[in-house]
DNA sequence: TTACATACATAAGAGAATTATGTATATTTG
DNA sequence: CAAATATACATAATTCTCTTATGTATGTAA
């Protein structure tokens, strides 16, 4: 994206959101899914993705199961109980802030998704 | 509002964005503002917007004018022509964002503005 | 007279990214 | 077959933008 700077801060709501839908996932996929997903728009960069996954478990919102595939290492991740709780608060938060800045610059736009 | 880190990024558009649409407005008048039209859920801090209105003054998209109301200092500020055509773009930049983190977290939320 | 509101400002520190770099294996391509 | 690309992890240095704390000064309300 051209301001990377703005995705601050909903990185990890992004990761917990999709982990959520997919029950588990590993690092290099996630950064597949959401260039997929925003067609290219939103990259994540592993420098990003990689220590907010490490974060993420210290929280306890994760936990890992590293497994041997294809003679590669991969580390799935995927919600604890706390992280099921947590995710609904910080997607509250999220859209909040969604809807204020869509109040402070009153786009056009009618997200119908 | 709570999880602060979000807002990041998009504050020099929202400055942008109430300049093009009041003509012109001081800091602490911004500050009122976006606490109003928010309902108190967004409150920009001194720290951040005063160095921000700097930036912008010094990155050409915003001139100042100091006048003296009630023996009180009062700094206007308005979008110099750059600033008209810069706010646009980052109308666009930030609308694209949102897009795309409505389109990963899927929220079951139909903003009509 | 004390607190709160108005109005500006900056410095120290924190947090979350980018950029660059590193390791290693597998697969595609010229 | 060599080189590039894709897969898969990781971290260090740096940058940017904010928070928190602090400072100055005037006016008003409790």
């Amino acid at each position: 994206m051209i301001n990377s700077q703005l995705y601050k801060g909903s990185l990890t709501t992004i990761i917990m959101k999709l982990l959520e839908e997919n029950g588990r996932m590993y690092g290099y996929e996630i950064t597949q899914k959401v260039k997929e997903i925003t067609k290219g728009e939103l990259k994540i960069t592993e420098g990003a993705l990689y220590p907010a996954l490490h974060k993420l478990e210290a929280e306890g919102v994760l936990e890992v199961e590293v497994e041997n595939v294809d003679n590669r290492l991969r580390k799935y991740y995927k919600l604890t109980e706390k992280g099921t709780s947590e995710i609904v608060k910080r997607l509250a938060e999220l859209e909040d802030f969604i809807r204020n800045i869509q109040t402070l610059v009153q786009p056009k736009l009618n997200f119908k998704i």
